[in-house]
DNA sequence: CGTATTATTATACGCTTGAATAATAGCTAC
DNA sequence: GTAGCTATTATTCAAGCGTATAATAATACG
């Protein structure tokens, strides 16, 4: 009976490590597939080793949803320069890989079906989401400004959650079933749809 | 050690109930806490009943899912009166409840969350989608075309996508924070967006 | 009224789960 | 280099899982 080869991992990698191989668990296995084991083998590891690192595996579970939360806002979060490119990007990036594809909305839809069983996950949803709105509704703001139309909290409210509604709406169908458009097309309606619901061009695409 | 009350239900009507009841424990604990025992007794009978109507829990689930999908379609399908009518509540439904509602989102996104795990639920899935998004293409055809404006396949199509996702990610927001939102914010964001893609009055509330 | 059939309950089984504990291997400091 | 610490493995445990099977109550039918 041999034993496992020890390996000890550098300075807080493992549990990196450990979140990364639930994350892939639970896009391949779903949540109930997710299992302690499951998770180890994937990570390279026993399973002794995640109570060394998470105090239990739901405590590890809602970190891996922070991490999601994270990689779904971090990049559109992070869009430069002046207003009009910055709204088309956040647009592109957001209905183009990596935010946009099938292993993505597997861990979003794991999570957002545990959240009104977990209060904890509620919690870690509503404020991602309402970061990431807010964000948005500043980017329409300057936007607007820049283009000499009004620009009003209220205005901007409900512009905010009508193109945010239509994004998570296109991301979802394309995250779902990207072989039903064509190369660029997600992106493309949501240019011109934008622009419909602004009112104003947001010019050319990026090249 | 008493025996547990015998009740023999009506022709029919215990599979529907355990259908039900599986719907419950899923959008109550998730698929995880969705146990057959668990919806056993939701359903007020023990756990070997399930059995004797369906060949495994699997097979339920399944059928859960399409009577899921059932329900999230069947209202908005079955507008009638002239276009703009249709396409008005076709927007109303979806966004009120019983449609919007977070027992409808927990049990959309726990079996989004498998359609990559089960390509049984994948195909139901598709299907459903598919279903959705072309009855709504055809009434924005017959609204198009009843307003003298162009209504080619290629511009349907287009406008399917966008409004269809404008819509389901209203839904979205509003199941999981509708908190969030005044009273028929949503519907009314839904109502001047749609007008402002299609560049089209759609007239007055309902009523 | 008696018997066959079916719906339902009750119990048992093998397996997997998350977690607890004990043993061990590698690193660090003196 | 060796003592002590901690990361890691190995093993064990009780609980819960889906399922199989047997017993029993209600119904249907002659």
């Amino acid at each position: 009976m041999n034993r496992r080869s020890f390996h000890r991992a550098a300075e807080g990698e493992r549990r990196q490590e450990l979140i990364e191989a639930t994350l892939d668990c639970i896009s391949e296995f779903g949540l109930k597939g997710a299992t302690v084991r499951q998770i180890a083998i994937r990570a390279g590891v026993t399973a002794g080793l995640v109570r060394h690192y998470f105090e239990s595996k739901d405590q590890m579970v809602a970190e891996a949803y922070r991490a999601v939360i994270a990689s779904l806002t971090e990049k559109a979060s992070k869009v430069v320069g002046d207003p009009e490119t910055r709204l088309r990007d956040f647009i592109a990036i957001n209905l183009t890989e990596p935010v946009a594809d099938s292993r993505s909305i597997s861990l979003w839809a794991a999570f957002i079906s545990q959240v009104r069983v977990d209060p904890v996950l509620s919690e870690i949803h509503r404020e991602g989401y309402l970061t990431f709105r807010n964000s948005l509704q500043e980017l329409l703001a300057d936007f607007l400004a820049a283009k000499g139309k009004p620009a009003d909290a209220e205005t901007c409210r409900a512009f905010a959650i009508a193109i945010n509604g239509l994004v998570d709406g296109l991301w979802v169908e394309g995250c779902l079933a990207g072989d039903l458009f064509r190369e660029g097309e997600l992106v493309a309606i949501a240019m011109s749809s934008v622009e419909a619901l602004l009112g104003t061009s947001i010019g050319n695409a990026k090249q």
